[in-house]
DNA sequence: ACCTGAACACCGTTCAAGT
DNA sequence: ACCTGAACACCGTTCAAGT
C-alpha cells in the first residue's frame, strides 16, 4: 500500500539551507538534518548522494540567490558594480554559508552562465576579452574579500587588547569594537576598484562618450 | 619514575600544521594527529584545550608565518603592498588553512599587533586615522579574495561547459581550463587598488613629492 | 516506493586507572 | 607527570528488513 513520500528533494534542500542559517555549518550533518525533517537520517539517501551532495546544492542555491532578478543591462561598469553587490548583499543574509563556499568555490554550471553572460556584456562593448576576464575575476576577489572582512565574526576587542596599540584604538573611536569592514567601506572599496578598471582594462572610450 | 613526555605543545602544533598541509581540514582530527604523533588523542589534551584550540594555535602560526621576516620600511605604499604580497605568498604555501581562516579570521594578539603596526606608518606619514583604517581593511580585503580565487580548487572546465558558454571560451584560450585568478591578475589588480588608495585616501601629498 | 533499525567505522571528550 | 583504555554521545553511510 504505498503512501505518500514524507519529504522531496527540495524540502530536504531547503531546511538544509534554514539549518545552516540557524545553527551554521557543524549542525548541518545528515542526523540533525533528518530530525528537523521529522525522519531517520538514512531516509535522506533517497533524495541526496550524500552529505557533500547537501553541500553543493546549498552552494547552488546561494549561487541562484546572488543571481536573483539579475538581467544584464548592457554597460560593464553597470553589470560588475551589480556582481559586486549581489555576492555582499546574499553573503551578509547567509554568513554561515560564507566558509561553504569558500573551499567549495562558486564554480558550478549555474555560476558559469553568470560568468559568462557578464563576459558578453563586456566583450559587446568592446572590450578584449583577456581584459573582461581579468576585470571579472578582479572584482569577483574584491567582493568576495570585503565580503568575508565584512561578514566575519571578529573577536571583540578589550580595552587590554587597545591599550597597547594607540593607533589602532584611535582608528576605532567612535566605530564597533571590532576591526572590520563597513558596508560604507566596501561601497567605497567598490569605487575604488571600478574606477582602476576603467582607467587600466576598460577600452578607449569613443569620442561620443566624453 | 617520571619519564620524559613524549610529545610537546610546539611538537603537537607542528604536527598539526603538517596535516593541514598534506592531508586536508578535514584530517585534521585528535585521533588522526595522536595516530601520527605515535600516541593516543586522549593524550592530546595534556597540550591542547580542545580540537578548536588546535585550530586556533594553527591560526596563530598562519598569521606568524604572514609577518615573517617583515620589519616596517615607513613608505604606506610599500606597507600595505608588502601586506598584501605576504597574504598571497603564505596562502598558497597552505591553501588548506584558507577555510580555516575563513570563518576563524586572523584577529587575534599577533595580528592585531601588525594592524597598529601598519596604521603606524600611515598615520606617521600624515594620514587621517579614518583613511588609514579604510586603506588597510580595502587591503586586506582585495588580497584575502584575490588569494581565494586564486587558490580555491576550481572545477576543471570539460568541453561540453565551455561549448555552450562562448565568451567564457575565449577567455580561456591559451589558459588554464578554470576561470581562475593568477598570480599576473593579482599583480595587477594590487597595483590598481593601490593607485586607488593612492588617489582616493592618502593626504595631499607635498610639493616637494611631486 | 519509501522509511526504519541495526550495524560499522569513525569522531571529540572525560575520567579513572596504570606506570 | 604523563599516557592509556574504556566509555559516552555523537557522526556518515550501508543494508537488510518492514509496510
Amino acid at each position: 500500500m504505498p503512501r505518500p513520500p514524507r519529504i522531496s528533494r527540495p524540502a530536504v534542500l531547503d531546511e538544509a539551507l534554514r539549518t545552516l542559517d540557524e545553527e551554521g555549518i557543524e549542525a548541518l550533518s545528515m542526523r540533525r538534518l533528518a530530525q528537523r525533517l521529522g525522519v531517520t537520517s538514512p531516509s535522506l539517501y533517497k533524495y541526496v548522494r550524500d552529505r557533500e551532495g547537501v553541500f553543493e546544492a546549498v552552494v547552488d542555491a546561494i549561487v541562484q540567490e546572488i543571481n536573483e532578478g539579475w538581467s544584464p543591462t548592457g554597460s560593464w561598469r553597470a553589470e560588475l558594480d551589480g556582481m559586486a553587490r549581489r555576492y555582499f548583499r546574499t553573503f551578509r543574509r547567509h554568513p554561515h554559508a560564507v566558509p561553504l563556499v569558500m573551499h567549495r568555490p562558486t564554480r558550478n554550471q549555474r555560476s558559469l552562465d553568470s560568468f559568462d553572460t557578464v563576459l558578453n556584456v563586456l566583450t559587446a562593448a568592446g572590450w578584449p576579452v583577456r581584459n573582461a576576464a581579468r576585470a571579472v575575476l578582479l572584482t569577483e576577489s574584491y567582493a568576495l574579500g570585503a565580503t568575508l572582512t565584512a561578514v566575519s565574526p571578529g573577536v571583540p576587542l578589550t580595552s587590554e587588547d587597545l591599550a597597547s596599540r594607540p593607533t589602532l584604538a584611535a582608528a576605532l573611536i567612535g566605530e564597533h569594537s571590532t576591526f572590520r569592514l563597513t558596508e560604507e567601506d566596501f561601497e567605497h572599496g567598490l569605487k575604488l576598484v571600478l574606477d582602476g578598471i576603467a582607467r587600466e582594462l576598460a577600452p578607449e572610450r569613443s569620442p561620443l562618450e566624453h
